[in-house]
DNA sequence: ATTATATTTAGATGATTATCTAAATGTCGG
DNA sequence: CCGACATTTAGATAATCATCTAAATATAAT
């Protein structure tokens, strides 16, 4: 919650991929492990971490668990990132 | 160099601060280091980082060294967190 | 030249973190 | 109810990192 863990969870590549995986819809926790080489569990984590950093929010529909984009706070980031330019 | 270093560097609340700083123009690495209780080692282990990530670049004067933000490279971060949201 | 000032570099330490394996939880189909 | 599947949690380990003290470098002033 806040700038320090939102800006820390995407800090790390994997998470970054992660989070462009969304950018085109819904997927599983499944369907993303699949897209790494990483195992099940350490996705799982980086997951919990996107998810703790408000980046992302999950939706449990019978045996899945569906994760997908939280674009509000992106919004806060770009809000951040902006000022940087402006004056 | 890269996005790996640029949000890694971003993902540190102190840097974030000295980014913040810079935001109204150059100053010497003391200015920033009387900004924080840090060490002046610290602090320059963070400018060094920042510098790295090619976020701020520095510029020797005299007995002096001052810092300023690179514009360029925050584009770049604003081009990519901003593809996340426009579908 | 010598001292003081500004900054970095080196080396060490404790904390955080990414990753793994193994076990636990929860859900569906027969 | 049971075995298979989907996912997370627990615990361990190795790597990375923020920070410190102490030493090094470089420049200015006297």
């Amino acid at each position: 919650m806040g700038f320090q863990d939102t800006f820390k969870a995407l800090g790390d590549p994997t998470r970054r991929e992660i989070i462009t995986l969304l950018k085109h819809g819904k997927l599983s926790a499944g369907d993303i492990v699949s897209h790494f080489s990483s195992t099940n569990a350490t996705i799982s984590h980086h997951l919990s971490v996107l998810k703790n950093a408000d980046l992302i929010c999950d939706e449990k529909v019978g045996k899945y668990i569906y994760y997908e984009l939280n674009t509000s706070v992106i919004d806060e980031i770009l809000v951040w990132i902006t000022a940087l330019k402006g004056d």
